[in-house]
DNA sequence: AAGTCTTGTGGTCAAAAGGACAATAAGGCA
DNA sequence: TGCCTTATTGTCCTTTTGACCACAAGACTT
């Protein structure tokens, strides 16, 4: 074995192009949100480069001098407009012929959003940016389809186990919303007033006293997630589960 | 914006080293063993580099054409001699000031075994391997204490929703063996007949017609993880639960 | 104003799961 | 044999879950 095989030995400085990016390691953004009950995903068009005019998860280069999160956000701000998300690291992925021509590792943010809340914008670099339901996607670029399934699929576990589907919904939702919310995430049905006991026991919910306005029917209460509570619970060792 | 920063736009070859490794790329190894009823961690002492002298994980380059899982098992196996596990991707760390004097992210992956079935050699790069127990660590190079700790963390998650805590004992163990390990991950007490009849309803476990040997006292029966039945009530939509 | 439709909200009940703890069995050892 | 330790089974009670019923509250129709 050659000497220059020790680990962590043998430096040399990284690529670096005028924009001062690592050349070996991109960032793709996962954002979900929820409309009319159908989970999306945003996705955006190509306007340069390789993969021009075809649809893929918004990400891109890491600089040199920029912290893995901030460039999943800056890319996100930069190709959607949409600022101030709080990303969560997904998995890294690196198959060797994932990316054409040079090898590429990506590793994928995401985040989860009301999607009623964010209009897009294509930004400079974005021929188009809109979001599509998981179900009717177009043709992605290189392995963005494989990363999306994944991301999927880690949401439906997350879903039941942390309460992060109230990022999915608006500020204030009503308790069918919330419901509809996991069915349609988990593919199932949910009894209503097991549902509501379920969820109520936690003490996760703050009531908004105010009730739904414009409906055709009995209208609900609001609730919103209460945050504080929740840090609470979870410091007792509380575990949220559906 | 320059044109050059378009996403995945304006290629540069990732720099080369003779070995061929992707410079601002590595790896790092989580080997977690039992030993006693005590969580321990695999460590390497470096022999050379930056950083010799001292305990860190067993890590390193990425090399320009080798899958990601594939790298980690190679460090693994020139480090500590250890082959053939199952390393599964734990998180990406990039934090800019990580690694000293250049950028260089690291993807961490994980593997659970019984420490007793491996006898570790410490390879041409490393001047030691060894086992430690997760409460008495040396002081450790860059960030891995910080990787370490996330691991450890996300252990004690992943160790009550999935059946990963079987890879910690040796192929053929008792109940209380197995109950143990539970207690000592997650720092709690069982209630013994309780723990095994949830476990035994689970289905997960299968007789080995065997018993104890040795003992100076009424010897258990002796099971293994039924990786088969496990299989067939995953795809059921079964979930593990301790 | 009465009727009816839709959704919200509370209740019941039986089955299942969880937890505390007593009791018995098995094997080694003095 | 009696004693000690651990394995294993049993019992009882509480909590949780899931299925389903019933009624309440608006809003709309006629």
């Amino acid at each position: 074995m050659p000497d220059t095989d020790h680990p962590y030995s043998n430096h040399v400085e990284p690529a670096r192009t005028p924009d001062n990016v690592i050349k070996a390691l991109s960032i793709d953004n996962l954002i979900f949100g929820l409309d009319h009950g159908q989970l999306d995903v945003m996705l955006i068009k190509h306007r340069e480069g390789i993969s021009k005019g075809r649809w893929g998860l918004p990400g891109g280069w890491i600089r040199y001098d920029e912290n893995l999160r901030d460039a999943a956000s800056r890319h996100l701000h930069e190709l959607t407009g949409v600022q101030n998300l709080y990303l969560e690291q997904l998995k890294t992925f690196g198959r060797l012929d994932r990316f054409p021509s040079e090898r590429v590792v990506t590793i994928a943010y995401y985040a989860l959003v009301s999607a009623e809340d964010y209009s897009l914008v294509a930004g400079n670099n974005a021929a188009d940016a809109s979001w599509f339901n998981i179900r009717e996607l177009p043709e992605l670029i290189y392995d963005h389809a494989e990363i999306l399934q994944y991301g999927i699929e880690f949401l439906q576990q997350q879903v039941r186990r942390r309460p992060i589907g109230f990022n999915l919904l608006p500020e204030k939702f009503t308790l069918l919303e919330l419901q509809e919310l996991y069915e349609s995430i988990l593919g199932t049905k949910l009894d209503k007033p097991n549902f509501r006991r379920k969820i109520m026991k936690m003490n996760l919910l703050a009531s908004c006293e105010e009730k739904q306005q414009g409906v055709a029917h009995r209208a609900a209460k609001l609730y919103r997630f209460d945050e504080q509570a929740y840090q609470a619970l979870t410091e007792k060792g509380f575990s949220f589960e559906i």
